[in-house]
DNA sequence: ACAAATTAAATCGCGTGCGATACAATTACG
DNA sequence: CGTAATTGTATCGCACGCGATTTAATTTGT
């Protein structure tokens, strides 16, 4: 077997490849590059999906920490979704003016914000529960490679902040 | 060997779980969160190694297809990105304002937009060379790990538009 | 106890992404 | 040949993401 040296960052290079230090800067060279693709495409993808439901897709894993929790602070839904208040405050607003949610100062800590989900939204769950299904049907993906996929991006997440 | 039918988008299941229609809904169940994650995780972790070379990363993937190329079309770029227009028209304005790229109509077909890299944005190219590197440094991933997920994204962003 | 440090949210500004639309150049076609 | 359809780009409006900063509440250290 031979082994050849990997460099990070780089995905496949064959022995004159090597010797060119700007092969590491072309865009099928870069594992990153389709992350972001794809995640696009799924925010694309999501879309017309989601307007039945009148959510953008941010709105929709907001709420998707909701109907699991229905309650919950700003702190520890940031830590959910991997997103902070700078985000999530005017992401809440909307949620509150759309009616499916709502916000309150914690009686023991008037830092924490907490927000509940309103029977609105609890009524909302019913017509996304078929949106996992309908945006498969579209992105399809054999269940041994959404394992793979699953457990490389969480080791990813884990990562550092 | 027990088989279990796998229904789309949902990750890992027992058997009580089956019977809860909701529990696609949760955030630990779906494969479209990770890699929205990731994704803005990378774009934040390139932002201050960017910086420097006062690009955005969506600028310098965009910078990378030129790197490659020199001269390309809008039409091509937006190809090469999975971007529209409307991503780019502006994009691009900032690119020619800061001197890394010229745009000019195509004289065979005036719809066409045909964008250049110039000198200064080739002398970019080497203080961008050890960017890959430095990223790669905050988020590794085992070589084996990098080619699975490289493949499994390059078939979900060929499927469809 | 009280000033300093820490913490949680909110706000601001900028740069995307993208659906919708507009517009101009080119091509297709009756 | 001239009009309709198509194509490539740009513009507009909205909703993110996030670095930086501000504000208010709580905790820490002496």
């Amino acid at each position: 077997m031979k082994v050849e040296k990997k460099q990070e960052g780089k995905i496949q290079k064959g022995k004159n490849q090597e010797e060119n230090p700007y092969e590491v800067l072309k865009l099928k060279n870069q594992i990153c590059f389709p992350i972001y693709a794809v995640s696009n495409k799924i925010v694309r993808r999501y879309r017309p999906l989601l307007q039945k439901l009148d959510l953008t897709y941010t709105q929709y894993i907001t709420m998707m920490v909701m109907w699991e929790k229905k309650q919950v602070n700003e702190k520890m839904l940031g830590k959910c979704l991997f997103l902070q208040s700078n985000t999530l405050a005017p992401l809440l607003k909307k949620l509150e003016e759309k009616g499916y949610i709502t916000k309150e100062k914690d009686k023991n800590d008037e830092r924490n914000l907490v927000i509940s989900i309103t029977e609105k939204g609890e009524k909302l769950k019913e017509q996304a529960v078929n949106v996992p299904a309908e945006l498969a049907s579209e992105m399809k993906l054999a269940p041994e490679k959404v394992k793979m996929l699953y457990d490389i991006l969480y080791e990813l997440l884990g990562e550092g902040a």
